[in-house]
DNA sequence: CTCGCCTTTACGAAAGATTTATGAACTGCT
DNA sequence: AGCAGTTCATAAATCTTTCGTAAAGGCGAG
C-alpha cells in the first residue's frame, strides 16, 4: 500500500483553501493548510509534503519568497495560484522557482489536472509489491509485520517496526529528526528527540551486526538518520 | 562549457514556427522545427532533445497522440500550445502526458519563463537526477546529503553543506560574503566573516586536492568567494 | 500478578559550532 | 622600499548541542 500524495496548501483566504481541501481531499490527497509562508516552511519541516499550492500576495512570507526559500532546500513541485494575470507577474513567479501558474478564478478540473502532471513527474520510481519492502539485506513484510535480515527473522516491537518502515520507505535519504518524530509519534510529539534516541538504539541492537559501529542505521550528524540497507 | 539546450518545436502554421524558433534562438536554445508529430518523433530518434513544444492540431499526428507516444518511452518535458481554451481539452492534454499547457494568443515572455521552469527540473542531460546538484567534478545530493568529487564521496557537517550548496547553486558567480552569512546563518546574523573564514577553510581541506591553491572555491579578494566546479 | 512495551530521565561521550590567536598577504600611502 | 591598516588563512582552544546507552517507572493485556 503506497501512501497519500501530501499537497500543502499555503493562502491566507478561507474560502480558497475550502473548496480546495474538499476538491483535494476528495481526489485521495493528503491535504493541509497555512495561511502564509512562515508557517508553510515550519510545516513542511515535518510534513515533507509532496506538491505546494500557494498564493502569491500573503502576509508574513509572500508566495514569491516562499519560492525562492523551498528552491533553496527542496525540489518539491510548486503551483502558484493567484488573481494577478499579469505577464510580469507570472514570469517572476515562474524565475522565483515556481513549477506552474494558474490564475483565478481557475477551473477545478484544470487545477486538478495540472496537479496531477506535476506530480507525475516526482513519481517514486520504487513503490515495490503492496504488501512487503525489499531492500538489499532487509525483507520487511508489512501484512506481517515481520522483517528479514538474510533470511534470519528479527522480532521488532510496533514503534521498531514503524521506524524501519519509515526509513526503509527513504532509503538513502536523510530523515529529519522532526520528520520522523512526526511520522511515527504524530505532527503534536515533535519536541521529543529523545524518543528517536532510545528507539534508534534498540534497532540497532536488534539488526546491526556491530551496534557501535552502525551500517545499516547511519546517523548524520545535526540532521537526521539515513537508512542504507546495503546492496 | 556545458551545450545549448535543445528545444523541438512542433507545429504546422509557419507564422508560429517562425516567432517561436527566432525568440528561442535568441535565448539561445538550438532549435528544431517539426510539422508534424510523426516527423517529430523521427526527428527525436537522433536528436533527443530537452524539451518539446508542441501544437495540438497538426497533420498525420496531433498532439495529444503526440505527447502519449513520447511519453511511453520519454520523460522530455512538454509544453502544449494551442488556440483550444476549453477546460477539457487542457486536462485531457495534460493527462496525456504534457507538462505545461498555454493558450494562443500567447506572451511570450510567459513562454520562455515557462520553458525556463520546465527546463530547470530536468537539469543537464548528463544529470538526469533530480534532488542533486551536478556541477563539474560535483555531485551533491540533496536528499541524501552526500557530496561526491569524482566519485568519490566526502562527509560535510550542516554548515559545510549548506555553504557548498549555496555556492554550487550560484557556480560561476561571486558571492558577497553578506550573501552567504544571510543565506547560512540567517538574515539578522553577524556581520562577522570569521566565521566564513573558518568554515570556507575547513571546505577547502575536505573537497580541494591542494588546498593551499585553491581551484574549487576562490577568493576574491574584498568581495567574497565564487565556486568553479570545474568543467 | 507478570510480562512486554512505551515513556521518561540521566549522564558520559562525541561531534559540531563558535571564538580566539597568530602569521601571511594584500592595499594604499609616503 | 618601508610602513600602517586591512583582510585572509589556519590552527587550536573552548563552548554548546547532540548522541548513545542504561536504567527506572508506568501502563495495559493476558
Amino acid at each position: 500500500m503506497t501512501e497519500p500524495r501530501r499537497i500543502l496548501v499555503v493562502d491566507d483566504e478561507p474560502q480558497i483553501t475550502r473548496v480546495l481541501r474538499t476538491s483535494l481531499s476528495s481526489q485521495g490527497y493528503d491535504i493541509r493548510i497555512a495561511n502564509d509562508g512562515e508557517t508553510a516552511l515550519e510545516i513542511l519541516k515535518d510534513w515533507p509534503a509532496d506538491l505546494v499550492i500557494t498564493d502569491l500576495s500573503m502576509p508574513n512570507m509572500d508566495g514569491l519568497e516562499l519560492c525562492r526559500r523551498l528552491r533553496a532546500k527542496s525540489q518539491v513541485p510548486i503551483v502558484v495560484l493567484s488573481v494577478k494575470g499579469e505577464e510580469r507577474t507570472k514570469v517572476r513567479a515562474l524565475d522565483a522557482g515556481a513549477d506552474d501558474y494558474v490564475t483565478k478564478p481557475f477551473g477545478m478540473n484544470e487545477l486538478l489536472a495540472r496537479v496531477r502532471a506535476n506530480l507525475r513527474r516526482v513519481a517514486t520510481p520504487e513503490s515495490p509489491a503492496a504488501g512487503s519492502i525489499e531492500a538489499g539485506d532487509f525483507r520487511i513484510d508489512l501484512d506481517a509485520h515481520t522483517v528479514k535480515i538474510h533470511g534470519r527473522e528479527v522480532h521488532l516491537t510496533p514503534k521498531e517496526f514503524d521506524l524501519l518502515t519509515y526509513l526503509a520507505r527513504h532509503r538513502g535519504k536523510v530523515i529529519t529528526h522532526r520528520a520522523l518524530l512526526s511520522a511515527i509519534w504524530g505532527p503534536n510529539s515533535t519536541e521529543q528527540p529523545e524518543y528517536l534516541r532510545v528507539f534508534v538504539g534498540q534497532l540497532r541492537k536488534k539488526i546491526e551486526p556491530d551496534a557501535s559501529s552502525p551500517r545499516y542505521i547511519q546517523t548524520e550528524p545535526w540532521v537526521g538518520y539515513r537508512f542504507e540497507p546495503g546492496n
